[in-house]
RNA sequence: GCGGAGUUGCUGGAGUGGUCAAACAGGAUGGACUCAAAAUCCAUUAGCUUAGUGCUUACACAGGUUCGAAUCCUGUACUCCGCACCA
């Protein structure tokens, strides 16, 4: 039998919308807890698997917490900004604006469609300029602070878009719209966040967090906090301070390397050197670090020399591909002798290497180890590990040097050439210069009529581009990059509590009810971008006054996700792509959820199989015809102990998100219910249970019992302890027993060509209740008698009887 | 290179010192029901052996700790993921 899933999920929805269930005010009193997905990016595809599996875990979540007695609040939004609305409109022509708002509505309907529990009257979207209006006001709060800033950034240019290119965007050194154009390295001028001014506090706030061991340990590595010296190095009669974790090598330090990408890179390079270098960089393809990895290490002589502050030494300076520009200064001072990379490449160019650590043989290869300093002036016989502190010591008195900590974390470029972002609310005046406008200018709408195609579109809009300056009157354009998308999603969650104040970013009272975020559900590749600039965001709110914690989500979990059935990922050109919404049609959303917690462990990867899809939907079948036939009865000790059981178990699994084992628990509990009778209280705990993952069904069913609110918000079973009785699970065990020993006697003798078919049991009197005769029967398919021993009629020819023990009941077949 | 996760039976996947030849699901095989099929139910699904017993081999591989290991430790192999020339 196929429960009529089409017609109960419509009306349930409907329900559900109509009576505004699952909409949240702040309640004096009442514990909230706010559960939180990440917002989807609303792409003209609808809906995926990784949307259904992870949006299902949140709505799981926040469904179990509501039915503990939580005010929860379960929001949804759209981060509607960014690149591929864009794309859509060069490649189809569409406005980016219209292709959002098609994508949104089509999302909102298989949202619906999936029964996630969502406060409706709380949907944002990034894109409404009453929601970027914060980005810029927040904007304009880091420039008071200094925490926003303008420099000279690297960046990847074609010349036929006349546009900048996103690192995705340059395949194999060229545009992706132009396969014959090369990118060039062009060095404009962008807008930073100074995230690295809480670089420190990133990395301790992480200690106090509820999260995966490795999305923390990621986030550290990410930081990456390294102690060393900076020494200051001499060229062309200025001080270069050169980050280095090895001071102990400076006296055998031959050569120094810049970064090809550095910004002071062509005051180095002498005349004579000039094509050269030239040349050279016009090898190297693209900013993105991507391309540069894997490249054999190259460099070209820059002309100039630098001044080594111990040893008086001239060094000559290369421009190099294997150099960062934005970590330390940009430059760095090479031994050969004692490190990898530098020895390469003094082998390559036959520069110099000179050995300051004794203990190897740098004739092959460099030598990292420890050692005591040889060639190295006053410093020789030192352990090289003392080395560094004396060195360091040494040069901090001499002013030449200090002990620094460094940090992979690198100030956020927010600047984007691109038209669907929010406006920085900046302008350019020729008398004033960079003039920042006001908050009452806000918010700075995008402009509409703006041309695809050639550049950055805003610089299309004419009339949006010219204005007067706000200062001096006089003629001023409007800054036309607008922000990463990154932004928006660092602090929406904020504005979920209180989602259309039009006159500050939030009421302080709602945010202090509701935030911050109990639970954060999302994906992992999310944990080196999105949460750290959604904890730094955090963290500046909170030094701006407006927020009394730090950290924007205490508990964090990250799902696995679903592979196609070949365990590839999900892809067109693959062909296995699986659509929710298909199957959605065919087995109904209810189904779908439960397959989905079903897989695997919701934390691990998993691959697509429609079996358990298959299986769910037969579960849930089975489901809805044993209780729409129902008759209840009283529900027997045995069901009791395993219900208070389950509720136990499950409750404790759904606390970690271990799904797949609350579901087999739930399962096995209706496997308790086949054919026997329980009462009304069972039958609506069993269901409550089941509704976190099958809200429609459960829904139906609940109100046949004539209820007439809604499971969805009727409260979480409790556990009576005492009700447990760990007897009957005993008594299981016996009963397994049993039967196997019968079938494998009846094996036995049937192997010897013995034809039986009637089985006698004997067993002690105080035992008899617990071998049933018919259970016993049915599943070896032979008639069965149970005696007690003590009885006088029972039938027992070859006195089988007397070898009856407590637990070992004696067997006879004929 | 650095960091992390993992490797369980035909398959997916539970299980983190004894109660484990190992949950649950799927598949396969046999049986019941049926004119037949589907659904449902029952059983089997490492091997040998046996009137319900006993034994062997098993949780990537090799060692170790322990009275006792899938589970703890060490090493090896493989897979996956993240970062990646961070000086």
């Amino acid at each position: 039998m196929k429960y009529p899933h089409k017609v109960i999920e419509k009306k349930w929805q409907k329900k559900w919308e109509d009576e505004k269930a699952f909409v949240t005010k702040e309640v004096k009193g009442k514990k909230k807890f706010y559960c939180l997905d990440m917002f989807p990016y609303p792409s003209g595809e609808g809906l995926h698997m990784g949307h259904a599996f992870t949006f299902s875990l949140g709505d799981i979540f926040a469904r179990f917490k509501r039915l503990q007695g939580f005010n929860v609040l379960y929001p949804i939004g759209y981060d509607s900004l960014g690149l591929p609305a864009e794309n859509a409109a060069i490649k189809v022509g569409t406005h980016p604006l219209k292709y959002t708002e098609n994508s949104i509505a089509n999302f909102i309907k298989q949202q619906k469609a999936m029964g996630w529990s969502y406060d409706w009257a709380r949907m944002l979207k990034t894109s409404d300029s009453e929601f970027y209006k914060w980005d810029q006001w927040i904007f304009l709060q880091m420039l008071k602070k200094g925490l926003a800033y303008r420099k000279k950034a690297p960046v990847n240019w074609c010349k036929k878009c006349k546009t900048v290119l996103a690192n995705e965007q340059v395949v194999n050194g060229k545009c992706w719209r132009h396969e014959n154009t090369r990118i060039e390295i062009k060095h404009l001028e962008q807008w930073y966040f100074r995230i690295t001014d809480y670089a420190d506090e990133l990395l301790s706030g992480l200690d106090k967090l509820d999260w995966p061991e490795r999305s923390k340990k990621l986030q550290r590595n990410w930081i990456g906090k390294s102690y060393g010296t900076e020494i200051l190095f001499e060229v062309n009669n200025e001080k270069w301070p050169i980050f280095t974790t090895r001071p102990d090598t400076i006296y055998g330090v031959t050569f120094m390397v810049v970064s090809a990408q550095h910004s002071k890179l062509f005051n180095l390079v002498t005349e004579k050197q000039k094509s050269m270098v030239e040349k050279f960089l016009e090898k190297i393809k693209s900013v993105s670090e991507k391309e540069i990895q894997g490249l054999e290490k190259e460099g070209v002589f820059t002309g100039a020399y630098a001044i080594n502050p111990l040893t008086k030494e001239q060094i000559p300076i290369y421009v190099g591909n294997f150099v960062l520009a934005d970590y330390g200064s940009g430059m760095v001072m090479a031994v050969p002798a004692h490190d990898q990379r530098d020895y390469d490449f003094a082998k390559k160019y036959k520069l110099k290497i000179k050995e300051v650590v004794f203990g190897g043989n740098i004739s092959r290869s460099a030598y990292i180890g420890e050692g005591r300093l040889i060639n190295s002036g006053k410093f020789d016989g030192l352990q090289n590990q003392k080395a560094k502190e004396k060195i360091t010591e040494y040069l901090k008195k001499q002013k030449l040097g200090r002990k620094v900590v460094q940090f992979k974390l690198r100030d956020w470029l927010i600047s984007r050439q691109r038209y669907w972002g929010t406006p920085i609310p900046i302008v350019y005046c020729a008398k004033c210069g960079i003039v920042a406008l006001t908050e009452k200018d806000l918010p700075i709408k995008l402009p509409e009529k703006v041309k695809f195609g050639k550049g950055n579109p805003l610089e299309t809009a004419k009339m949006w581009v010219n204005v007067k300056c706000p200062k001096c009157r006089c003629k001023a354009r409007r800054e036309t990059d607008t922000m990463d998308t990154f932004v928006n999603s660092s602090w929406y969650y904020l504005r979920y509590t209180d989602p259309k104040n039009e006159k500050v970013l939030f009421d302080p009272r709602k945010v202090g009810y509701w935030c911050p975020v109990d639970q954060y559900i999302g994906g992992p590749e999310h944990v080196t971008g999105h949460l750290i600039y959604f904890r730094f965001y955090t963290k500046f709110l909170r030094d701006l006054g407006i927020l009394k914690f730090d950290e924007p989500a205490l508990r964090y979990f990250t799902q696995g996700i679903v592979h196609g059935k070949d365990g590839d990922k999900m892809s067109k050109s693959k062909g296995n792509v699986v659509e929710p919404f298909d199957m959605i049609k065919k087995y109904g959303a209810d189904t779908l959820r439960l397959a989905l917690v079903s897989f695997a462990n919701p934390d691990k990867d998993t691959n697509w199989d429609e079996k358990i899809v298959e299986s769910s939907y037969n579960f849930l079948n089975n489901v809805y015809e044993y209780f729409t036939k129902l008759k209840l009865g009283k529900t027997d000790a045995k069901i009791e102990s395993k219900l208070h059981q389950t509720i136990q178990q499950v409750t404790q699994d759904v606390e970690q998100f271990k799904h797949n084992l609350a579901i087999i628990k739930i399962r096995q509990l209706f496997q308790n219910f086949y054919d026997k009778r329980i009462d009304k209280e069972t039958a609506q705990e069993f269901l409550k249970m089941l509704s976190i993952y099958c809200p429609f069904i459960t829904e139906e069913l609940w109100s046949n019992f004539g209820n007439t609110g809604f499971i969805s918000l009727s409260d979480w079973p409790k556990a009576n302890v005492k009700k447990i009785n760990i007897r009957f699970e005993k008594e299981d065990l016996a009963k397994d027993k049993i039967v196997n020993d019968i079938l494998n006697i009846i094996k036995i003798v049937e192997a010897r060509k013995e034809k039986k078919s009637k089985v006698y049991i004997y067993v002690i009197p105080n035992e008899k209740n617990l071998y049933d005769e018919s259970e016993i029967s049915i599943r070896i398919q032979k008639p069965v008698k149970v005696f007690a021993v003590s009885d006088k009629n029972k039938y027992d020819p070859t006195n089988k009887s007397k070898n009856t023990k407590p637990n070992r009941p004696s067997i006879y077949l004929e």
